[in-house]
DNA sequence: ATAAAATCTTGTAACGTTCCAATCCAGTAG
DNA sequence: CTACTGGATTGGAACGTTACAAGATTTTAT
């Protein structure tokens, strides 16, 4: 029996004219315009080779019906969308949820659409988030942060869809990220300069991740550049007091404690570091005289004038931006050949968790020349 | 001719088995399992009225093959997607990311993924996010801020998309948010408890919405409960120095002296507040001692040590979980009916930036007294 | 034993595009 | 007049599901 599509039902528009509720089709644009439905398809597609007398018409049926091509319907026949997956780690961090936002931003710009998967640096989120993004056909996915799984890699892989890290780092995908080596150098030179001697580092462990690992390195080279012991690893999960520091526990306040305590800390990034300066300053140390603290990113709290956290600045739109301009040009085939890296400038941004000998009250300068 | 699918690539798996690079569909079920593919449909959707052998030889063949069923063709039989369309004011923003990231969490426990549009607070990005929404096929969506342009409101009633209004209010669709009357009420109270007469209120005027009202009609109530003047209303772009205060531009820092100086500000939003909190800092003016200021919202970073914001806590989590309930029952058709207003109760967090009068110092007592 | 009912299974028609080989047609060369 | 050329246009086959009426099979009631 012919069941073909049933009469859509009719309604009145305010001015009067017979409108049909049903959204038109590209079918229903092609009888009125009098042409097939492939000259339509081609004319909505901007092709070439339609004469100027047929477009004109179509678009005018198109005006007319108020066409708007079904995407479902053409991701369907693509198999592929024009969304991009974005894994981030935690969108309530002030650095992700910028880059979130100026991901989002230049994917739109570019006619693509975002679709976040938040993963609290859980690699089971993550893979389960990439999961969906695949099922959903993204068109590619854009890590601003990867646990390192390598489930997940193999899985994006398989499905042979473009993948770029921003901000993180991996050795297979485009990479777009700045020198955290650098960063990590620049950080601890401007401690060492201040005059302090034992330097920490310090990071979250969710948070860890290779960006992390190569500001470590970043330390532990200048550390040794200025003929410093590498000092300490610390990895902190506020607001606990209990520390793990280089593999052993320990109350985090006797780091800050006694004739061989640590003056000043260099934090993987500026959450960790704001985490910080709020121990320090319910454990009444205060900062930068009794401790100074860098941090990396630069979010944008970080520059109130309560918070001043000298740290290191990232250009994050410039991030994103590059980010997503590689992925789409992968996407779109027009960047071919092995994966590119892309490495950007950084800058330190100094600010009042630490201050130079200069202008250190005197003081604070005999305190630490004698640790 | 016959065009029929082309054979698929074959390719050596790592274990030496030989597989099919296109994905399986589920047609490829069928044939393995020896039914038809509507019986594979009828198990991968759990729909009832399948015998246990077969469902069990289905299971075993999608497992062999693993087979995925193909979301975009189920899209677009269903003209739906399985996606919720998110509008966000600024995912910067440390309130919104925080509900951004609720928003993500509660959808994809249900099943749902997260689409997110910035709007920036501009009415034509708003439209122009509902739009791609629209043509996306989502299933509904979630505004967690809603400029009041009628326009984007004609289109999602156009479409007949469920719509849900989280943490924002307006007079079509279900609205889960705060009793925003009630905190403002709240924070003005307390800052006539504290001894404080001359109180200001704060906006942005990008931000401003209907919440916003809300929060001011709250104040504005209870000043009048008071018997005291309802004060100014400061609209302010930070960093600014200038500002609109009921109506006439002035600079913000003539508000807060001479005789007849502000001595409190109860700011629509943590945001404001915070700002607000680095405008004192930045002109010498000490809070609470010289200025008291409450918020709204109480984003994280409000509870740091160094910024201190009292404010007017919202349970964030309760409210997108509420309204991701809401909009996915409307989807499913399990909630039907006019639109539904749900209140959540709002509580008063007391903080450094404001300080009652019994623990205040005399100087500021006496100072606040003749204000 | 047979009819009726209940349970399970299936074939076919959508869904609205894109893609591409084939066709059409006007103009041009031989 | 015929053959060819090349641009414009078209028809129909995909894409991989879901929805649903109809068919097949088994069970129950008479």
């Amino acid at each position: 029996m012919a069941r073909g599509r049933p009469a859509p039902p009719l309604e009145l528009g305010h001015d009067g004219s017979v409108a049909v509720r049903r959204p038109p089709t590209i079918l229903d644009v092609a009888s009125r315009a009098r042409v097939s439905k492939s000259t339509v398809s081609n004319v909505v597609r901007g092709l070439p080779g339609v004469s100027d007398e047929t477009r004109r018409r179509v678009h005018s049926a198109i005006k007319q019906l108020g066409y708007r091509p079904n995407v479902l319907a053409r991701q369907l026949v693509q198999q592929r969308t024009n969304i991009l997956g974005v894994v981030v780690g935690d969108l309530a961090n002030p650095f992700f949820a910028e880059m979130a936002k100026s991901v989002e931003r230049h994917a739109a710009a570019r006619g693509y659409t975002a679709m976040f998967c938040n993963t609290e640096g859980d690699s089971q989120s993550e893979l389960a988030g990439v999961e969906t993004l695949l099922e959903h056909r993204v068109a590619g996915i854009v890590f601003l942060a990867f646990s390192g799984e390598s489930r997940v890699m193999r899985d994006a892989l398989r499905h042979q869809v473009p993948v770029v890290f921003v901000s993180c780092h991996e050795d297979w995908g485009d990479v777009v990220t700045v020198d955290d080596v650098k960063g990590g150098r620049l950080a601890t030179r401007h401690l060492i300069d201040s005059g302090h001697r034992r330097i920490a580092y310090l990071s979250i462990p969710e948070l860890e991740d290779r960006s992390d690992h190569s500001r470590h390195t970043g330390y532990r080279e200048e550390m040794a550049a200025a003929g410093l012991r590498a000092g300490m690893r610390i990895s902190w999960s506020p607001p606990s007091d209990l520390a793990l520091v280089d593999g052993v526990e320990m109350r985090l306040r006797d780091v800050f404690d006694g004739p061989d305590r640590v003056t000043a800390v260099f934090a993987s990034n500026d959450v960790a570091g704001i985490d910080l300066q709020e121990f320090a300053d319910r454990f009444g140390l205060r900062v930068p005289q009794d401790l100074s603290v860098v941090g990396f990113d630069d979010v944008p709290m970080a520059g109130l004038a309560r918070i001043g956290l000298t740290t290191i600045s990232q250009p994050r739109d410039e991030l994103a931006k590059l980010g997503i301009t590689t992925i789409i040009e992968r996407i779109e085939r027009k960047l071919k050949g092995p994966p590119r890296l892309t490495l950007i400038r950084v800058s330190l941004v100094e600010r009042a968790s630490t201050s130079r000998l200069a202008v250190l009250p005197k003081v604070r300068t005999a305190t630490k020349r004698t640790s």
